[in-house]
DNA sequence: CGGAAATTTGAGACGAATCAATAGCTGTGG
DNA sequence: CCACAGCTATTGATTCGTCTCAAATTTCCG
């Protein structure tokens, strides 16, 4: 169903998730080590990228959560995409590229710069299904946005943040860390903080899922992948996902 | 404000797009006539992409609309994106990709494959340039959908279209064609299309906008813009925008 | 322990969906 | 040139989902 990340790997979750879009050699797998010993800190709030303005070296999360946020000039909030450990930011082949959404740490992150991947290489194609992968999470924000009423909304979040934390090895047995607040939640999935807080009483009641304590936890995964028709995200026909 | 399109350049409106992307060079411009000039047809409904399937050359839309489109298990159905003259199909750095959505086209469609870029070449920023568009009308549609209400989704999407349109050189003073039905716009804006309908009156009523015919005239572009606080979408710095 | 933040609860209003019917348009063939 | 079929657009009445506002409660953290 998915490939799992091996749980023994002694590497960082950042290290399994990349090794688990492509067949890694020794060389990548060094580069990043190396990478990953001189991340840097930033505490919640802060941003690592700001809309309209120039997008730096890319930049490999490493631990912790950010997101890419857009804010309307009345306040409206709306998250575009989170952004987890082993996820990639200010990826791009332009010139002299902007940014095209703002990037704020919501926990406390550890970001690296990415090792530069020499074309053709195995890191290159990490980076490229990382980048294909970053776009199927869009595309499925859009669908849960404009076609799934709050209930669904939940529940399909909920089932692909599993799944993307889990090629990390950052989930397992239906559960995972989530260290969000209903708000930030809300913000996500287009709703208000009160409705969102309705429909996650009624989630629990009815045995679907359970949020406490910055912890997610699914009641059958497989059931709910069911109920509401969601395949497993694949980007690459040399993965199996 | 925005890079208006040459009126009589006498190019395709796909060479226009590119051309305003990055400064192509003779040899760019030379293989993207001969591309053009080997286009073929497809029919409405006819797909480009199908989700999960293997994603060939990537092409190139010389005329006519197309979209990236999403069907739930029971018949709901989410248009993510837009695809319009001079916008790429299925560029991707990955070996053996997947296509993420289907992409089908909404009107007849001519497409070519889109030229070989050289990295480095004006033609490689310009597909560069275009795939990072690409991007923030995905961010855009997902700020749309999360945070708009309907008569603001309808302002926002038109000047979009707008906008886009205006680079290809196939939209000037507020108006364009918008070969599509209201069915096809709700489907865009996640509505129904009786919800899409009496927005669409109300806007007329209040001046903002007209559709008659397949056609779509904004009132005031200015205007609507400052009244949605829109700002135009920039990806480069070397770029005016 | 105290104060702020986060969650929960209630009541009511509003936006958008739904269902159903009608009217208008477009192209087609007799 | 008209009649018809099949879309597309429009209208009305009603229901439902989500928002809003306001006030508890509970949890977290210094």
């Amino acid at each position: 169903m998915m490939r799992l990340a091996p749980v023994q790997s002694g590497r960082q979750p950042a290290v399994t998730r990349l090794a688990a879009l492509a067949a890694l050699d020794r060389v990548s797998l060094a580069r990043l080590e190396v990478a990953v010993e001189s991340a840097h800190l930033l505490k919640p709030r802060e941003e690592l990228l700001s809309e309209g303005s120039a997008v730096g070296e890319p930049q490999l999360i490493v631990s912790g959560w950010a997101a890419r946020v857009r804010v309307l000039s009345d306040g409206r909030r709306q998250f575009l995409s989170f952004l987890l450990p082993g996820d990639l930011v200010g990826l791009c082949s332009q010139p002299r590229p902007l940014a095209v959404s703002t990037v704020a740490a919501l926990t406390p992150l550890s970001v690296c710069i990415a090792p530069t991947a020499d074309p053709g290489s195995p890191l290159a194609d990490a980076y490229a299904a990382s980048r294909a992968l970053d776009e199927a999470y869009l595309l499925a924000q859009i669908t849960r946005l404009g076609r799934l009423n709050a209930q669904e909304r939940i529940g399909d979040l909920l089932l692909e943040l599993y799944e993307r934390l889990s090629l990390a090895g950052l989930a397992a047995h239906g559960a995972f860390e989530l260290p969000m607040t209903q708000e930030t939640l809300a913000d996500a999935l287009g709703l208000t903080p009160v409705h969102t807080n309705r429909m996650l009483q009624q989630a629990r009641r009815e045995g679907d899922l359970r949020l406490n304590s910055g912890r997610a936890t699914l009641g059958d995964v497989a059931a709910l992948t069911r109920k509401l028709g969601r395949t497993a995200t694949r980007v690459s026909a040399a993965d199996p996902g």
